[in-house]
DNA sequence: TGTACATCAGTGAACGCGCGTTCACTGATGTAC
DNA sequence: TGTACATCAGTGAACGCGCGTTCACTGATGTAC
């Protein structure tokens, strides 16, 4: 049964919202279309009406994800480190930093995708800089860019410890070593 | 046709050779037993003969590939660093560091990977913490976590540009915040 | 505004390919005498 | 040391499940008059 467009541009993005979540909580590969569907209260055979193929799914729900503005989000940098290092993050993935629930996967993904993450991963570096500490404009920028980084990759190996108080310490010293 | 003893050791290191290289490259998912099997110079057919399952496969081969002494690496802490925010191991991710090329995906692993991972995660800590800067050695683990963090995220970030540029001050940047 | 028809979003069964896994077979290795 | 036999690593065909994708169909929406 047909249903309005309004109605179908809302299926739309709960289609992407659904996909988001399960590809940052289970990887692009384990997730399948059906699932998505299910999640977003459909059945699958009318994902070919939202999108091409899985991988055209994989590139618009990344764009949708890093392009929604995400109220939550200090914009002050040590706020924004310090809620970003937190095991609160770390134990949602569904709902967190993509760079570390799929970075390693998305570098190996096709022009589209890459492109979008690039161009969100610019303006972070951006926005980061702005309250970045650091005398002077290039200063601030690479404070941004090694602070960023270490955030990442700390949040990274924290969720790949299967050791509680190792991975509370990677998020821990990683802040104070950033931040005092 | 059976083979000897020593061969079927050599066929079984060859397999997690052969293995570790192409899941850094490809992802555990994108590459098959097939294709592992084939890189080895064998058939399918007698994987089984050496591995339960290609889950098997994937925490045996990350073993193998985290304890393998790698000779190459400097041991002392700066020049460890600027050898790995070097563009030539960005772009040589199946001879790379394991975290910065399947992280993301090993978070979601079983018991048996995961764990492996976080011993020499733990050995890679203490193994840093040794030559980094600190007065103290809490001072200096400590450094050695914030700067390994910033290590494998910069590169995980680098490897999902497609701008070369933004990819390679990326890698530039985090050195110099690290070691001036 | 109301009616008749065309459009098309969503449904669910079906298809078919790829990949993990199994298995009967081969023939070289290793061992017992 | 040599011979006969049992073992078993590797081969390649086959199996079967899961998943991406297709398609005929349904019935509500939207539009033309």
């Amino acid at each position: 049964m047909r249903v309005s467009k309004i109605q179908k541009a809302q299926n739309r993005s709960a289609i992407l919202q659904a996909a988001a979540m399960l590809f940052r909580k289970h990887g692009f590969e384990s997730v399948t279309v059906a699932q998505v569907m299910d999640a977003a209260g459909l059945t699958h055979g009318g994902f070919y009406g939202h999108f091409e193929s899985k991988d055209d799914l994989i590139a618009k729900a990344l764009e949708h994800v890093l392009n929604e503005p995400t109220p939550t989000v200090p914009n002050v940098f040590a706020d924004y480190a310090a809620a970003y290092l937190s095991p609160g993050h770390r134990d949602a993935p569904e709902s967190g930093c993509t760079y570390s629930t799929l970075g390693t996967e998305v570098a190996r993904l096709g022009t589209e995708a890459r492109h979008a993450m690039t161009a969100s991963m610019k303006e972070r570096v951006e926005a980061l800089s702005a309250t970045a500490p650091g005398a002077t404009p290039s200063a601030r920028r690479q404070a941004a860019i090694s602070a960023w980084s270490a955030m990442v990759g700390a949040m990274m190996l924290s969720r790949i410890s299967d050791d509680q108080d190792f991975a509370d310490e990677l998020l821990r010293e990683t802040k104070v070593a950033l931040f005092g």
